[in-house]
DNA sequence: ATGGATTAGTTGTATTATACAATTACGATT
DNA sequence: AATCGTAATTGTATAATACAACTAATCCAT
C-alpha cells in the first residue's frame, strides 16, 4: 500500500495503469472483432501480422514475440498452413529453421484485417480533437520506445 | 489496399495501429507476469481488478467488461471462491443477482498485483523524458475517452 | 573428424479456457 | 396466476495452452 516508487508520482502511475488496463482490454476486443471479418481467431491474426511484420520469420521468432510456447505456435502454424494462409519453407542456410511465409490468400487476409483495424482507429481518432492527434501519436510512440528500453519487458 | 478513410491521414493510422498492436501485446505479457506474483492467471487478475474497480458488481457485469461468456466467468468465479479470494453474496434487492466481493486475501492479492504493475510502469516511464510524461498521460486519457465515445467499441 | 552439447521444430499428453445450449431460480408484466 | 425476461449455473464439446519427450540439424571442443 505505502510502497515507495522511485522516479514518478505514484498517483499518476496508478492512473496510467488503470487507463492502460481498460484501453488494452478494449483494443483486444476490437482486434478479436477485426479478425472475425476473415473467420480468424485473435491469435491467428497476430500470427499473420507478425509473419508480415518480421518478414519470413522462423517459428521460434513468432512464438517469442507472441509469448507463446513453440509447441502452441507449431499447431497454429499447422492450422494456418491447412487453411492455405501461410507456407513453411525450410531455410537453405540452416535446415533446422523453417521460414514462415504468407501465401497470396494470407496476404489478402492480413490486409483485410489491417484495413478493418484502421477503420476502427479512424472512427476512434475522429473523437479526438484534431490538434491533439499528433500528440497522441507521438505519445504512443514514446511509450512503446520506453517499453523497448525498459528492463521489464 | 486503396480503401479511402474518412477523417484521418491513412499513413498515420497505419502507424498508430502498428504501435498499439505491439504496445498492447507487450503490456499483456507484463500483466501476465504481474499476475504470477500471486500465482494467478491473467484472466483471474482481471476478474479481481474489475470486482475492485466496479465495486461489488454482478457476474454479468464482469463478464461484459471482460468480453467473456457468463458461463466462462461463472467458472472463474467458482475457482476464485475456492481459492478464498472472492465471495458470492446474493443481492438482497433482487435475489437473482450475485454480488461479487473481494475477501481480505483477495484485496491483498489485488493490491499486490497493482503494486507490481505500478513498479513496471515506473520503470517504463523513467525512460520517457520528464517533460513528456504529462503529455503521455493526457494522450492515453484522450484515447480512452475517444474509445468510450466511439461507436465501434 | 567426431561425439557431446545445443537449437529448431514436432508430437504426445494433460490441463485449462471457452462458448453455446439447456436448466433453474427469480422477478416483472399483464 | 400465467407468461415472459433475466441472472446465474451446469452439461458438453471444442480449442488453446504448456510441458515433456523426441527427431533432426548444427556447433564446438578436444
Amino acid at each position: 500500500m505505502n510502497n515507495s516508487f522511485s522516479s514518478q508520482n505514484n498517483q499518476q502511475l496508478v492512473c496510467i495503469r488503470e487507463m492502460l488496463q481498460i484501453l488494452i482490454r478494449r483494443f483486444g476486443l476490437l482486434q478479436k472483432e477485426g479478425a472475425e471479418c476473415c473467420g480468424l481467431t485473435l491469435v491467428q491474426s497476430h500470427v499473420l501480422y507478425e509473419i508480415n511484420r518480421l518478414g519470413n520469420p522462423s517459428l521460434n521468432d513468432v512464438a517469442n514475440v507472441l509469448g507463446l510456447d513453440k509447441s502452441t505456435l507449431s499447431r497454429h502454424v499447422q492450422g494456418l498452413v491447412e487453411q492455405g494462409l501461410i507456407e513453411r519453407r525450410q531455410s537453405t542456410t540452416d535446415r533446422r529453421y523453417v521460414e514462415l511465409i504468407l501465401t497470396e490468400q494470407g496476404k489478402k487476409y492480413e490486409d483485410q484485417i489491417s484495413n478493418q483495424m484502421i477503420t476502427y482507429l479512424d472512427e476512434i481518432m475522429s473523437h479526438i480533437p484534431e490538434e491533439k492527434r499528433d500528440q497522441v501519436n507521438e505519445s504512443i510512440n514514446l511509450l512503446l520506445k520506453a517499453m523497448k528500453n525498459s528492463s521489464c519487458c
